[in-house]
DNA sequence: CTTGACCCCGTACCATGGTACGGATGTTAT
DNA sequence: ATAACATCCGTACCATGGTACGGGGTCAAG
């Protein structure tokens, strides 16, 4: 049982951060203690809350987005591991298609670095490639 | 010689994208015509703004931001060389990296989903790997 | 019983790359 | 000359994922 500061240290985030998952409500705002109507004044976060913050984490690391990460966490509750796979899918062929475009790229631009190293007379190729919309 | 539509067709983007770009000095706004002093009312683009813009899209497609693509295209002018290749380098070596990150995420994800698949009993391998921080 | 550190909460702001609105003015076709 | 349409321009808004601020409350140590 930690403070809001202690959980967000156990999840490498920044206390404003988990704030802010609780505002998209991705994380819960544990009831304030205080056992007879007394408003005590300081919430306590225990392991689910912990087990929570990595699972957001490390589903971001997945690139998934944080609306995706929230139907990711009902259907944990739900155990519709059909739809999990879905979105598992989506986010496979999203990430296939992302590397094939950032290899392409990358690609392209390492080629024009060497070629602009070898040439040093006239305009430089990557800057002429641009021009060209390559 | 078109309008800012025309441009915009050319480059493939919106009009109000154009205009963003002007705004952010990524592309000239010409003057109005009207040799004479009178305020002529629309402003005519080239080739040279066409160039320019498809040259924004393509640098923008190796995944310079607006901000470089602003440097590049003062190092186009500068003909500074050097600082080009310095930039290409250091764009590739986040490229690289962000390559990386992608295909681990890949990898896992593509793990998980076909465990999840394999094993239709206990609890969904994927949210449990969320769950460990994986 | 005060000081200092931490928490609470609402609200505002940040970067990035746009997209939309709307009144005024300009241009073109009929 | 008048309707229809495009441009101009300032300003506001959008999504995404946070980050910061400020006034007040709470809690533990000295």
């Amino acid at each position: 049982m930690t403070t809001i500061a202690g959980l967000a240290r156990a999840g490498g985030v920044g206390v404003e951060t988990v704030r802010y998952y609780q505002r998209r409500g991705l994380l819960e705002t544990p009831d304030k203690p205080g056992g007879g109507g007394v408003s005590g004044g300081i919430r306590r976060y225990g392991k689910t809350a912990i087990r929570r913050l990595r699972f957001i984490r490390s589903a971001q690391a997945a690139g998934f987005t944080l609306d995706q990460i929230a139907e990711l966490l009902d259907l944990d509750a739900s155990e519709d591991r059909l739809r999990v796979r879905a979105l598992a899918r989506e986010r496979i062929a999203a990430l296939d298609a992302k590397i094939a475009d950032l290899v392409a790229a990358r690609t392209a631009l390492k080629h024009l670095a060497v070629e602009c190293q070898a040439s040093p007379t006239g305009p430089c190729p990557i800057i002429a490639a641009f021009e060209r919309g390559t």
